[in-house]
DNA sequence: GTCTATAGGCGGATAGAC
DNA sequence: GTCTATCCGCCTATAGAC
């Protein structure tokens, strides 16, 4: 019973930290200014966590896995390349629109991470990347997409998603739907009107 | 003469400081840190600037002030709507990697800029996607571009031109000319090969 | 214009009473 | 588990000798 109340106390933590750290920044974020969102002094926290990086790592890697597994899903659909692109596009949007804070500081924090977390991280995001290339690599071998280089197909996808992530506020004119079907189209059928391969 | 190697020196310091930041981030890049690359002692640094955020200042409002100069050749060019997304397009990727440090450091950690500096900053940014979105919205209305929303496109086209930012570096496999390329092909005319309007 | 020395403040984290 | 008090280090910036 303790330990589920002190985990309940630590995930809350946890999530004023997100939105703490998405708004100054992890290194202008002290300790000092989490401690006054949670209501407690600062000595508090270190019965919950070891240290400040503590709570760095754990909003990173919580995005981190769960962006691997839905990746994961992904690769075992039985769909075109297109359609599992199209999916992954979604997934990134929905999962930018849920938790805003934590996607926010794993964008933007990482760096901040002490070693041997910080190659921890960079490698699961390489491997990330990796795995997503090479979908949209067997999707112009098949013939489904324009023959781009796969890498600049694949940061060019991830990072005009990834605006959403700066400017999205809950309540704001354009709704997720909006956002997901006009990314979606551009993305995938371009800009202009009249298309000629 | 005096003035001019001082002149020189300040620029020197900024073209460091710019490096210093977008690796370490501003708050976490200490003026001990900077000297050290510089070579002087970090008390030696204030006969040549004011403050740190000086810094930060002269690198924030020099990117700005750089695309909106370009915004406006561009608004008073002869061409059609998508001809001139084009050549912001193409521009943007053009500063990116010709001054990456200082495109990098005006994008992530312009929320350091103390007050007045950051509403002026902001507002500065404002006004650019304002002008940009119009181009979009007026190529939409003379049939040009897909009937998306406007903001929606511009920060999709904004965000994927950016990632160039945080991956681009000089002597990378991929050139310059197969980046601008290929993120145009895939913003301008969709990833798929066969579309349906 | 650069140096050494240091002021003055805030940072993360710990000790120990309750 | 929370508090007060505090350690100790690093931070930006300044003072004053050379």
């Amino acid at each position: 019973m303790a330990r589920i109340l002190s985990g309940n106390r630590k995930q809350f933590i946890i999530e004023e930290a997100g939105q703490l750290f998405r708004e100054k920044g992890y290194t202008a974020a002290s300790m000092r200014d989490l401690a006054e969102r949670v209501g407690v002094e600062a000595a508090s926290l270190y019965n919950h966590i070891k240290s400040k990086d503590e709570l760095l790592r754990e909003i990173c890697f919580r995005v981190a896995h769960e962006y691997v597994s839905h990746l994961s899903q992904t690769e075992q659909m039985e769909a075109t390349y297109a359609e599992k692109v199209r999916a992954l596009l979604r997934m990134h949007i929905a999962i930018i629109t849920h938790d805003i804070s934590a996607v926010s500081v794993a964008n933007n924090e990482w760096k901040h991470l002490p070693e041997p977390y910080l190659s921890e991280f960079t490698h699961i995001r390489r491997d990330y990347e990796r795995r997503f290339a090479a979908l949209i690599q067997k999707g112009i071998e098949a013939g489904e997409f324009r023959p781009v280089n796969p890498k600049i197909a694949l940061f060019t996808l991830l990072a005009a998603v990834r605006w959403v992530e700066i400017w999205y506020k809950p309540g704001r004119e354009i709704s997720p739907q909006t956002l997901e079907r006009d990314i979606e189209t551009i993305l995938i059928h371009g800009l202009t009107q009249a298309t000629a391969p």
